[in-house]
DNA sequence: CACCCGTGGAA
DNA sequence: TTTCCAAGGGT
């Protein structure tokens, strides 16, 4: 196990300095998405932001929040409003974790988001990340926030390894550590580490060139090793389940919610039997009704 | 811990 | 064309 113990002194302030210089502009990052929307908008961008890029994620998001500007308006909502609303975002759960997060804001904490990481993790579909990510940029608080980037950064910055292994509790407490003393401070330097995986110290063809702590990066000084990739390989998408229940999600989307034939539903599927079982599973997350022999978004 | 869950752009 | 990967979380 590589130590971490000792961290290169100084790094902490050289790629906070580099991110005050060189940081995107980004919606969540403006003073005036902060005034408009608080900690909701905080959150509503992390949902998004959960395994869906960037640039995919910024057209969405102005919209979702002028519809819901706060948790009660969202709560309102029907399942079947929010799914359609989260279009093509991908991991359609998330739509409705996001709904049943607003909801349980709305009943358990007064219609405000917490600043608790606790009752931040005790909402769905908000974990590790989400819940210091909000306390963190939202409130401004120290937490370690540690995301794929992160974890990255700290791999090769630290470790001398290529990639990082699978995530792990070990990661929050090795980004603790680096943290500096103020919380203003802590917040800027937790997303300085993103920034630098996002941009520079990214997975495929690095730009070392352009990395602001290259001379105390432990990857480099190693002669930048490709030590492999521990991470499990994303299954094969074609043919898969998911794809068949994206298929489903698409048609019933595209109907803007209105009751679909289940015969009608990609009839012409190859494997039928592939079809029906994700039509089940889709009814089992909560993301399809039946009703009368048809399937509709559930209301 | 291993596996599952969408979608689309880039290499 | 295929593969990789993206501000993760639930089970």
């Amino acid at each position: 196990m590589p130590d971490r113990s000792t961290p290169p002194s100084r790094l902490s302030s050289e790629l906070s300095n580099w991110y005050r210089a060189n940081a995107r502009d980004l919606p969540w990052r403006r003073r005036q998405f902060h005034d408009e929307y608080g900690a909701w908008g905080t959150l509503v961008s992390e949902f998004m932001l959960q395994q869906t890029p960037v640039s995919r994620v910024i057209p969405h998001l102005e919209a979702w929040l002028r519809r819901w500007p706060t948790p009660a308006s969202m709560s309102r909502a029907t399942p079947a409003e929010v799914v359609q609303q989260w279009a093509n975002l991908g991991y359609p759960r998330r739509a409705l974790w996001l709904h049943r997060a607003a909801i349980e804001i709305t009943d358990r904490h007064r219609g405000e988001v917490p600043r608790d990481v606790d009752a931040l993790l005790a909402l769905s579909g908000i974990g590790d990340y989400t819940a210091r990510a909000v306390a963190a940029f939202a409130y401004g608080d120290r937490h370690p926030v540690v995301d794929t980037n992160t974890r990255r950064v700290l791999a090769r910055v630290l470790d001398g390894r290529s990639q990082p292994g699978p995530a792990s509790r070990r990661d929050l407490v090795t980004m603790a550590a680096l943290l500096p003393q103020a919380d203003a401070d802590s917040a800027v330097f937790n997303a300085a580490a993103m920034e630098l995986g996002a941009v520079v110290c990214t997975a495929r063809s690095p730009r070392c060139e352009r990395c602001p702590v290259v001379d105390v990066c432990a990857w480099v000084a190693a002669g930048r090793p490709d030590t492999g990739d521990e991470r499990r390989r994303q299954a094969r998408y074609e043919g898969s389940d998911r794809q068949a229940r994206g298929a489903v999600l698409k048609v019933l989307r595209d109907a803007a919610g209105g009751d679909v034939p289940a015969d009608a539903v990609i009839p012409d599927w190859p494997d039928a039997g592939q079809r029906d079982r994700a039509i089940d599973s889709l009814i089992a997350d909560g993301l399809v009704e039946a009703a009368e022999g048809c399937l509709r978004l559930p209301r």
